[in-house]
DNA sequence: CTGCATGCAAAGGGTTTGCACCGGC
DNA sequence: GCCGGTGCAAACCCTTTGCATGCAG
């Protein structure tokens, strides 16, 4: 997770973490770029893409590859859990009672070396349920 | 999940259906269309992609929106779960030891009204094991 | 015949990348 | 000053869509 090449704190890459920290809301590359955006007004989109991209190399922050939608970034880079809202995409943690592991749930791996879960809860955020 | 619009059986559309009925991999788009391309060398990938989608729309195959990655198409419309080999991006399907429901795992939905999971084990298949 | 399905090609959305310049350390 | 980071724009990949034509029922 961690690379030993020299690893510089530009005014884009802190001010895209402190947005990014300042969020709860799990943004996506182009949140994060319109919010830093406000604050850095020349910065481009490629920039925002790369940083998010560096830091997750490194632990710094989540990526969270979304099934079948846009990929959305978590400061917290704890391994935890989500719920997605299938209407509007916001994403929020969620707590386990008690932590899942494979060959907990698993019969049969077939003939896979299971070495992880990715696993997301659905529902309907409070925001959604309350405009329908 | 079912509609009742006109649902012609083409010789395009049959032939999808039987080529993933073939396939045990869970194939891509793109993947289907190779296959499918054999014998019908003239069809375009926008078909492929329209009868997969009306397919899955109806309830007769099902899609797979794979996290960070190419959408796959399972011939099995009923629900099960899947292992992804984290290298070359194969799928297989998995038997869970018991069913798993949200409200057994879940402490806190944080406000959501939880619907669903979506859970996708990662592992490292056959090949790629040997192939190391 | 009707109107859903097709082939083709262009457009679309999200993400990555090549390149010359910039600026941390 | 070195070399990683940036802005810009073009390229990229996967998927969707508009349109005229084809063909199943």
């Amino acid at each position: 997770m961690e690379s030993n090449r020299a690893f510089r704190m530009t005014s884009q890459r802190r001010t895209i973490l402190e947005e990014l920290k300042g969020a709860m809301t799990h943004p996506t590359a182009d949140e994060v770029y319109q919010r830093v955006r406000r604050r850095l007004p020349r910065i481009s989109l490629g920039t925002v893409y790369r940083n998010l991209e560096t830091l997750a190399a490194r632990g710094i922050i989540r990526k969270l590859d979304v099934p079948g939608g846009q990929r959305r970034f978590d400061f917290n880079p704890e391994l935890h859990y989500h719920v997605r809202c299938v209407h509007c995409g916001a994403v929020r943690d969620v707590v386990l009672k008690v932590p899942i592991s494979p060959d907990q749930v698993l019969k049969d791996p077939g003939g896979f070396e299971v070495v992880g879960i990715q696993m997301e809860f659905l529902g309907i955020c409070p925001a959604c349920r309350s405009r329908q």
